[in-house]
DNA sequence: GATGAATGAGAGTTCATTCAT
DNA sequence: AATGAATGAACTCTCATTCAT
C-alpha cells in the first residue's frame, strides 16, 4: 500500500535529481525508466540510483515496486479526468465539445508521453486489484468521453449508425499509441497532431 | 538468431504431448503465455513445461527466449504484410480497397488476437537488432497502406488537408489496442467491428 | 542492555493505546508476538504498532530488540525462582515439597505460557552474553530443584539409583513443552496437569 | 515442493562436503547449520556454501528453504516410526516393550540430536501445511507409544489412575529436550541415558 | 535429438538501528 | 519523551542459459 506520498515539506518541485522532495524524485525517476525500459526491465536499484536514495527510502515511501507504478497512474488519471469533467461540462455546441476534448487528450498525452507509454504497455503488469482500481478509473473517464457521442447523436449532430462505444475504442487506441510513434524532436508539435487528430475524429462521426 | 525454425509439419508421430511438431507446439504455448503473462513474465521453463518438452529441446530449436518472440512477430507480419499486398493490387477503386483492407487487418487482428496484444506489448523488449528487423517490416506495412490513402487524395476520392502518415498512425493506434478490449465471448463479432472501424476510417478521409 | 524498564506504574495517563505505561505496553505485546510467530519473525514495527507507539520510542527505553526478550526472560525468571526458593525452604517432608515445587512450576508455565513458549525457542536468538546469564540464572534454578531430590534420597525417600541432575533434565523437559501441546480452552485445568505431572515425577523417584 | 532428492548416482553416502551427491550434501550441511544457529538464523546462503554448492543447485532440488526443513523433519520421523513399529509389535511383556521403546528414542535422538534439536525449535518456522503433515506423522508416532501404555493399564501392569496421553506428552517432553542439554563429549553414553530415561518413565506408570 | 543438473547474476523486499529534530 | 525518515546489509528466490551425457 503507498503509504503517505509527499510529506510536503519544502521544495516547489524545481528540479529532477537532488532538488525535490524524495517520494517525487522517485516518481519522476521510475516514470522516465519504466517508460525507457519498461516496467519489468527497470529494477528498484536503478530507481533508487536515479534519485540518488536506498532502497529503504523507496520502501518507506511506497509499499512495492507495484505501488510506483500505481501512484503514476493515478497522477495521469486525475489529471486527464479534471480536464474532460471540465470540457464536457461547458455549455458550446457538442461538436466543439467533443473536439476540444479529443485535442486535449491528445496535447496532454504528449505533454506527459512517458505516462503515456507507461499506461498501454505496463497496465497489464499491475497487480490485479490495483489493474481492476485503474480499469475502473478508465471507464469512468472513456464513459463521459462516450457521452458526448450519445449527446451529439441526439442532437443529429454526429451519426445514428455508430456505436459510441466503438467509437470511443477506435479513437483512445490512436491516442494510446502515441507513445509509440511520436517524437517531440519531430516534424510535429502536440497541437498540430491533437488538431489533425481531433478533425479525423469529428469527420468520422459527423453527419456528412 | 532462429536456428532451423519449423521443420515442416510431418514429425513422425513422436510428440510426447499433444500432436504437433515439437517447433509448433512450442510457438504456440510461447504465444499463448506471452499474451496472457507478458513475455518478461512468461519463464522459458512455463513454456517448455506447456509444451511438454524440456528446456533442452527448446534450445535446439530456438537460440534464445528473444527467438520465440522474434518468430511469433515474423508469423503475423508476413501474414499481414502477404494480404495487405494482395488487397492493395486488387483494381477496384481506391475507396473499396482502403475499406477491405482496413477491415481485413482487423479481422485477422482478432482472429489472432493474442498475437496482437504482445505486439504492441513486447515489441521493446526484443533486443535492439530483431527490434530493428521488425520495425523496418512494419514500416514496410504502413507504407503499403498510406500509399492507398495517397492514391485516393490524388484521385480527389479524399480530402486533401490530412496528413496521410497521421492517418496511418491513426487508424493503426484503433488496430492494435484491439487486444485490449476485444473479447471473442462479447456481444461483437469481428466482422462487426472491421465494418465499424473501417467505416470509421473511411469517413474522417473521404472528400465529403 | 536494557535503560531503565519500567518506571513505575503511574504513568500519568497520556498513553495513547491502552491504559498501561508505555515499557510495559510494549513488553506484553513483545510477549504475545515472539510466542504467536517467533522471535526473528517479530518485527520491531509490529511490536511498536501493536504497543500504539513509535519505533523511536521503543528505543527510548529498551537498547535492542534482544533486550527485549531479555526482559522477557528476567520476569519469568525472578517469578520461578522466587516460587521455589519459597517452597524449597518449608519444613515440611520433601516429598511434599517436591510434589509442590512440581506442581507449582507447572501452573505458573502454563499460567504465562507465551514466556513459556518463547523460553524454550527463542533462548539460543539471545546475544552470547545474555544468553550465559540467562543461563547460569535457570541453573540456579534447577540446583535448587536438585537439591530437594538430594535430600530425599539422603533421607531414604527417593531411590538412591538414579541420577539426581538427569531427574531434573527428565522433568523441565516435559515442562518446557508444555507450550507445544498445552491449551486454555482444552479438557485440562492447569491444576490438573500439575497434578499429574507432579504425580509421575514422584512415583518415577521415590522409594518403592 | 521437494523436486526428487537423491538422484542416486553413485556415492554411498560417505564424506560429508565434496564427496557424496548434492542433496544429501545440502540436507546435511542444513541440519548442521539449523541445529546450530537455528532455522531462520541460517542463510541459504550458508547452507550452499557449506556445501560446496551455488543457489541455484539448491533450488534445483528442493522448492524452498521450508522444504530442506521439511526434508529434515521426515527423514528422523520415518526413522522413529519405523523403530517404534518394530519394538511394538514384539510378543515380549508390554513393560518390557514400553522400556525398550523409551531406552530406544532417547538413544536415536541423541545419535540424531541435531535433528532433535532442530525439530522442538524449528516446527513452527514451517510453512502451515507442512506444519500440518509433522504433526500428523507425529501423532500417528504417539498414538503407538500411548497404546502401549493402555495395553499396561489393560493388562493391570501400569496404574490405571494416570492419563496415557498426558504420559506421553510428559515423556516426549523430556525427549525433545535432550538437544538442550546433552554432550557427545560430557560424562553420559547415551545408553546411560536411554535407560534412565527408560527407568524412569516405567517407575512413574508402573503398578507398585 | 534431447536431457536436466548446475551456474551466477540479479531480482524485490525486509529489517534493526540511527539520528536530526 | 518521542518522532519518523533514511540507511545499508542481508534476505529468499528466480531465471536464461550452458554443457556433459
Amino acid at each position: 500500500m503507498a503509504r503517505n506520498a509527499t510529506s510536503g515539506t519544502s521544495n516547489g518541485g524545481t528540479g529532477t535529481a537532488t532538488g525535490a522532495a524524495v517520494p517525487e524524485r522517485l516518481l519522476a525517476e521510475a516514470t522516465r525508466l519504466f517508460a525507457g525500459r519498461g516496467y519489468d526491465r527497470t529494477s528498484v536499484q536503478e530507481i533508487v540510483e536515479a534519485a540518488g536514495v536506498t532502497k529503504g527510502a523507496l520502501y518507506h515511501y511506497f509499499g512495492s515496486k507495484d505501488d510506483l507504478l500505481h501512484e503514476i497512474y493515478g497522477r495521469v488519471l486525475r489529471l486527464q479526468t479534471e480536464r474532460l469533467d471540465a470540457i464536457a461540462a461547458r455549455p458550446n455546441d457538442v461538436r466543439d465539445r467533443l473536439a476540444e476534448a479529443a485535442a486535449d487528450v491528445v496535447v496532454t498525452s504528449i505533454e506527459n508521453l512517458d505516462d503515456t507509454k507507461i499506461f498501454f504497455r505496463s497496465m497489464h503488469q499491475l497487480s490485479p486489484e490495483k489493474q481492476k482500481a485503474v480499469r475502473a478509473e478508465r471507464r469512468r473517464y472513456h464513459e463521459t468521453f462516450r457521452s458526448l457521442i450519445e449527446e451529439g447523436q441526439r442532437d443529429g449532430h454526429f451519426r445514428p449508425d455508430v456505436r459510441p462505444d466503438l467509437v470511443v475504442d477506435f479513437f483512445f487506441g490512436s491516442v494510446h499509441h502515441l507513445g509509440t510513434w511520436y517524437h517531440a524532436d519531430g516534424p510535429l508539435s502536440a497541437k498540430a497532431v491533437a488538431a489533425e487528430f481531433s478533425d479525423l475524429l469529428l469527420h468520422s462521426v459527423r453527419q456528412p
